[in-house]
RNA sequence: GUCGGGGUAGCUCAAUUGGCUAGAGCGUAGCACUCAUAAGGCUAAGGUUGUGAGUUCAAUCCUCACCCCCGACACCA
């Protein structure tokens, strides 16, 4: 029986549409997935959305809607992407909307509170009237709010549920020390050891008012309290599993794969590697397996941003070069694990030089001379994946992608075309055809095998192309331009 | 400010414990070839490895000072 594997991206916030950083997350993720499916694994793939909160609520107002609506049209384009990005279809979709959803977070929050780690406390919110919005310390200035510095902050008391975050300061610490990998990269887990050997941890607030901001899930045993979006959207990575309800699943896919892989941006690694791991810890339930950080995607240096212009729509990208162009930049020249720059320049650049005349011209020089040379289609390696007959590249390439490392792993794969090209300059196969057929289809059957281990390794990374140019061994015919160049 | 990570060819990045002429890809220029998407190959140009000093037979790597960049310092969902 094949061994189960469990890896999740982070639910993105619908309060705008999909942005390539996501992208860039999912087809990481979905890499990571392909890879272990074809390594045998059996594979629980999860993605979704996020849809509580007071920025959505107050974002489905101003475009006059109610926010389950808002929040339906938000998921369907965020499903839109997973296909626009070959995404497995077999992911899991979870919506934090989802009725199954909201009744695993409220059963965690009973948990937490049967064990004594949520209490409810009075403080106070720094409230900007300008905004009509409360402000965090890292938004004012000088003790005024940025956008109107002429008004003064108001002090408001409110009445909400707490999270004894600060009573598990030793035991994550503990926890760390045994999983020195438990985050890669491992600067980032240093990070959170220094803030919690530093600062300390603080508990948090769980919950709000329902009666100033209602869109979320309600709070067990009081109808005054939502929950604050970050208690109810961390839950979905169990709640994907069908927990509590479905015990067999989660055995199966927590308890003996170890726990999830989450893939994740940089701002994110407090909530998924403090503030979950407390919560899971809090419910009595195993940790997380492996948090593994990304950096963001700038463009032209800058921060993506309307105003500047230069946001990168990952539709419109798909539509101009195709779902395995665009998986393959994020993969190969996006760094996996700090921040990249982004510009359309640099992904013309490496599509004409990588992908037509690299891996899409390489195709077409050897099928083009196998079809007239070689007398019969090569047996295809089709169960070649992970076995003990890879090639030291073969296994180069798994080895980088055990340690997340996307871009090294494809950079292997095409050095090693590179190395084919090299051969057909020297061997001179079409040379040779004219005096000795025999040596040519030698060396032609030679660089098929090659090329189609490289096919085999590549479906990861390149699902579609990887078919086309198996399809095209398998049948000893030149396929139609994978990569047309582009002027 | 405190802590952490960096500053290497036009661009993106490599250089096992300090050790031969500091490497690769892209980009640029030239040469020969033709199976291929005017693609591919070969060759070349291009670096006082942020600055200054120190340790050493030897420093991109170690030490000190300085300059610059980035990240963390909590509810940013």
């Amino acid at each position: 029986m094949s061994k189960p594997f469990y890896i999740t991206t982070t639910l993105p916030y619908v309060n705008a549409a999909p942005h390539i950083g996501f992208a860039f997350e999912l087809v990481s993720a979905d890499i990571i997935a392909r890879h272990k499916r074809l390594a045998g694994y059996e594979v629980f793939f999860n993605t979704g959305t996020d849809e509580h909160g007071v920025k959505v609520f107050r974002k489905a107002k101003e475009e006059g809607k109610d926010p389950q609506t808002y929040v339906d049209e938000y998921a369907k384009k965020y499903r839109a992407l997973l296909s626009a990005l070959g995404i497995s279809p077999s992911v899991h979709f979870i919506r934090t909307t989802d009725a199954a959803h909201k009744k695993a977070a409220q059963e965690l929050w009973k948990r937490s509170f049967n064990a004594g780690d949520i209490y409810k406390k009075k403080y106070r919110i720094k409230y900007c009237v300008g905004c009509e919005l409360e402000k965090t310390e890292s938004e004012l200035e000088n003790g005024h709010c940025q956008v109107h510095p002429h008004l003064d902050i108001e002090i408001i008391e409110e009445e909400n549920y707490f999270f004894r975050l600060s009573a598990y300061q030793e035991r994550l610490l503990a926890f760390y020390e045994e999983h020195n990998d438990f985050v890669v990269p491992p600067f980032r887990l240093n990070e959170m050891r220094s803030l919690i050997r530093g600062k300390g941890l603080e508990d948090f607030s769980i919950s709000r008012l329902k009666a100033k901001m209602p869109w979320g899930v309600p709070v067990p045993g009081d109808s005054e309290q939502v929950f604050y979006v970050w208690f109810d959207a961390l839950v979905s990575y169990i709640s994907a599993l069908g927990w509590p309800d479905d015990e067999a699943s989660f055995r199966k896919w927590w308890i003996e794969t170890g726990g999830v892989v989450q893939f994740a941006g940089k701002d994110q690694i407090r909530q998924q590697a403090v503030m979950w791991q407390a919560m899971l810890m809090s419910a009595s339930l195993p940790p997380s397996k492996q948090i593994v950080i990304h950096g963001f995607i700038q463009s032209g240096g800058e921060k993506m941003s309307k105003s500047l212009g230069n946001v990168i729509d990952p539709f419109a990208l798909v539509k101009e070069y195709g779902t395995d162009a665009v998986r393959f930049y994020l993969a190969r020249h996006v760094a996996s694990f700090e921040d990249s720059d982004f510009t359309l320049e640099k992904f013309k650049e490496a599509y004409n030089a990588d992908l037509a005349n690299g891996i899409g011209n390489l195709v077409a020089r050897i099928l083009q001379m196998s079809n007239q040379y070689v007398s019969n289609p090569i047996k295809f390696p089709d169960t070649f994946y992970n076995s003990d007959n890879l090639s030291g590249e073969g296994k180069a390439v798994l080895t980088h992608l055990h340690k997340f490392e996307l871009n090294n792993a494809v950079f292997v794969l095409w050095n090693w075309m590179q190395h084919l090209d090299i051969l057909i300059q020297d061997g001179k196969p079409f040379e040779v055809a004219k005096t000795n057929k025999i040596a040519a289809e030698k060396q032609l059957i030679y660089l098929l095998q090659q090329l189609a281990e490289i096919t085999v390794l590549l479906e990861p990374f390149m699902p579609e192309t990887s078919r086309r140019i198996k399809t095209a061994i398998k049948a000893n015919k030149k396929p139609e331009n994978l990569f047309p160049r582009k002027e």
